[in-house]
DNA sequence: TATTCTATCTATCAATTGATAGAAAATCGG
DNA sequence: CCGATTTTCTATCAATTGATAGATAGAATA
């Protein structure tokens, strides 16, 4: 039995291991959004890396576990941004131009992440999809909140339903999501204030 | 080589041929909205239906098929019902809420028709998703009309954007039918309210 | 009753799938 | 350059898939 100590952990300095980790969840990313996830194979996700299908599976232990964490990134700012327009931003109508710029703004470089994120969660197992329901909760509660407050502020009506807003809000900015893929800063910046103006304003002229 | 003269149809009198194909669709439907396209399988429609995987061909050629079909129906009514709504209702305010009514009542007899329509049908290949493509352009081509005319006639503002409300309706009816399935009637109209006084009215205070 | 048509079942197939194990190669620290 | 570690490749597997062909039972028809 050898009674060497074992030494200092073997550190990698270079994030060169982080760096293929995330071009593989890249490529994942993109087989999923484009061809669902049951659709799309483990073998089109290594041909978009110029690899062999058996070699991914050193970089994640199973599709699931791809699915889940293309899941949790396309998710996880939603509800971080937010929170910080909310602390940051005290007027409502200022809030809610923000909020649509929060949810619109990472379709510039994360587009596929998103878009695996709205379609294919469901196709997470249960057990699996705590992690990303708990972060879409957040982010859904965090609307309603920011929706209530509006209401106490006396900027939106009180008779306001604030279930039905998010409903709206969240439909509207996936819909968005769902139809443009990859939009130049210029086209996002018309379509948030687009989205934003028509939520605000509504239909009716004033 | 007979000579006979092929007799007239055959013709079924009992309906029961379309009343069994009908149940087969309906399988295909639930299964595809549950599983998704990929996810579910021909296995799966055949349990729910009491029947043998290999028997499903006798009523459709190919899984494909079986999806373009639930598509179809899924799409159908909706162009149709707002043509009406457009013909029948002159006034602009009317309009819009007869139209989310149109959008959402179907969630009550043909959900799973509706849910495969809006979230499988983008693995319908190219030559079969010509049909099904032409009903959704058509219902987006009266929405967008609609929405110019209400400019045209003074009760929605002049620069209304009216791709940008077409993205909004459809995203915000959308999300209601994802979020709920098969609504009570009661609750069904409790949305259909919120969601065309919001997309109306706007969260501004007037 | 004999025949034809309808609907389902049985059995089977080739292809594709996600996953694993072990060899080989590439990279890196000394 | 060497040994060790990290990464990729090769080869393979069992399971599942959509689809087909032929047999069979039932219903309608004549």
């Amino acid at each position: 039995m050898s009674v060497s100590v074992q030494a200092a952990p073997p550190r990698k300095p270079s994030g060169k291991r982080e760096a293929t980790r995330r071009r593989v969840i890249d490529a994942a990313a993109a087989e999923f959004a484009e061809e669902g996830y049951h659709g799309g194979s483990t073998r089109g996700i290594a041909d978009r890396l110029d690899m062999k299908q058996g070699s991914l599976y050193y970089h994640f232990k199973s599709k699931e576990a791809a699915l889940e964490e293309v899941c949790r990134v396309g998710v996880e700012e939603f509800a971080d941004g937010l929170e910080e327009i909310l602390h940051r931003e005290p007027n409502a109508t200022a809030r809610l131009h923000a909020a649509v710029a929060n949810h619109l703004t990472p379709l510039l470089d994360k587009s596929d992440y998103v878009r695996v994120f709205l379609f294919e969660r469901q196709h997470l197992p249960r057990d699996r999809r705590t992690e990303v329901a708990r972060l879409s909760r957040r982010y859904e509660a965090l609307l309603r909140w920011m929706f209530e407050d509006g209401v106490t502020a006396g900027a939106f009506p009180a008779r306001l339903d604030s279930e039905h807003a998010v409903l709206v809000f969240i439909g509207a900015c996936n819909m968005v999501a769902a139809t443009y893929g990859r939009p130049t800063e210029e086209r996002l910046r018309e379509l948030i204030d687009g989205v934003a103006g028509l939520l605000l304003g509504g239909l009716l002229r004033r």
